[in-house]
DNA sequence: AGCATGCATTCCTTGACAGGCATATGACCA
DNA sequence: TGGTCATATGCCTGTCAAGGAATGCATGCT
């Protein structure tokens, strides 16, 4: 339970297409992931469960089946994170902007 | 010259660090991230060295020193990957504002 | 009860770093 | 030229995560 950092669970490329394919969806089972990603069924529990426990996505069960769906929260965190860097060119181009609004 | 993928650079807690350092200073030499981190020489210019091969540093000699300063671009990849996850709560507060303006 | 389905978990092996330490490189100075 | 400063690189070791194969564990069906 210890918390894992999320700039860690993102750095599995395996890990960013499950939520990009979640991402389309809704919400998904198991073995739809399965057979939408190619992977192997515990390579993709596994990645869920990374994933579900990062906050990512959770997880609701309907019968023999396990239903995913992505949880914004933790890409939240992330934004955070990335928002003063995204300043740094959001800045310039409205600078960009102001100037060209005194060109005409 | 693999073309490291920018999440996995961010995915080590000490290089955002650096980043982040970085971020406030408009650009520093290698010393000054050492004095500044607390940590040792040879892990800052390593870990200096992945940013830089993945295009979050550049890099300017000035006699001995190094003078390092961030370069967004990486970021703005990072950010868009991010982005439609983002549009998945903007979009609602988006909503959330609009049924607030219709109340009054 | 017995069996199939859907998913999670375990074990094992392998590969990828991260940090410490020592050393190399390159620029400056006397 | 010899020495020093600033930084980069190499080697070594420990750690950790990923994938494959096999198995465990529910739930549902007949």
């Amino acid at each position: 339970m210890v918390s894992v950092d999320a700039f860690a669970v993102l750095a599995e490329p395996t890990r960013r297409r499950i939520l990009d394919t979640l991402r389309g969806a809704e919400e998904q089972s198991v073995g739809e992931l399965v057979d939408l990603l190619g992977l192997s069924q515990p390579t993709v529990s596994k990645h869920l469960r990374v994933l579900r426990e990062a906050g990512f996505v959770t997880c609701r069960t309907a019968a023999q089946q396990r239903i995913y769906r992505i949880d914004v929260r933790p890409f939240q965190a992330v934004d955070g994170w990335l928002a003063p860097y995204r300043r740094m060119w959001t800045d310039h181009l409205d600078a960009l902007e102001r100037h060209l609004d005194r060109q005409e």
